[in-house]
DNA sequence: CAAAAAACATGATATTAATCATATTTAGGA
DNA sequence: TCCTAAATATGATTAATATCATGTTTTTTG
């Protein structure tokens, strides 16, 4: 349902929305450390988000990764839906070409009211949401 | 959240409850063609559902895999228990160790209570309750 | 009892997702 | 302007899933 690459994209945009803005850059390596995602792997992936706009960035010598004020309203699907794409977390858990209340396949009444509440949640929620609940101690971030 | 492998053997698991009993066995090559399942993985699939008693199968000629009145008691969870494990539906879903309300992760309340409800239900329908429904048509097996 | 038909057990291959590596481009500072 | 530090682009490797294949065991039937 959320793939790994997305679990860290998530944890590093709110990782940089906490500490990061246009005169306070970081490094992905820094990053990767902080929130203990393989260093490579988290450099691709920052820049997945960088060329989308969900992130910014700068190169060379004091360059780095950033959030600035209008990354700040993106909200958490798009983050989902840069990295697993539009589709993964509306397809049919069954199987079926697509997931309508017109042909449903048996387990859709069950999943079906959950996982659109869950959608639309992710739709509303922005990541300047969620690093609000971060400041105030109410959620955290995995190591 | 759910593998392929559990889609398949729930398809599977209701194909039978729909079409086999003690006297209606029906082979894996049978199965797998009626469901859309390549035929190998099917019949492994099958092979293990028996060896958990979620299905029943006799060896030999004019055996086969069926449904016995016991099976159709098992709950959907079990299926999906089964063939994915116990925790793969509960973990937190941006990685920390362990979900729970006392530590949450920042996408915890707008995941865990749907999930939930998902859950529950997913632990509450049983075979035989889906069944029903496909033999009313109000729900559709993928081809 | 022998032969054949089926599931069963086990392992091999292929595909996809996750991870790693490296050469290229850009920008800042001496 | 040249060196260096950073992101970027691209591709290679590894690990996990999904898929396929094949020999072994069990059971029915002639
Ligand atoms: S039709 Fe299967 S989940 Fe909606
Ligand atoms: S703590 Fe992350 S989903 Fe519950």
């Amino acid at each position: 349902m959320l793939s790994n690459s997305s679990k860290y994209a998530l944890k590093a945009v709110l990782y940089l929305t906490l500490h990061t803005d246009e005169n306070n850059k970081m490094m992905a390596k820094d990053i990767s450390e902080k929130i203990s995602v393989p260093k490579a792997y988290m450099a691709k992936l920052l820049q997945g988000l960088a060329k989308r706009e969900i992130i910014s960035s700068t190169k060379g010598p004091k360059g780095g990764f950033y959030i600035n004020p209008s990354n700040k309203n993106r909200t958490i699907m798009e983050i989902i839906e840069v990295i697993d794409g539009k589709k993964k977390m509306e397809s049919c858990m069954m199987g079926l070409k697509d997931c309508n209340e017109h042909k449903p396949c048996p387990i859709h009444s069950i999943i079906n009211p959950s996982r659109s509440k869950m959608i639309a949640l992710l739709e509303s929620k922005t990541i300047n949401d969620l690093a609000k609940d971060l400041k105030l101690n109410k959620v955290f971030l995995p190591s």
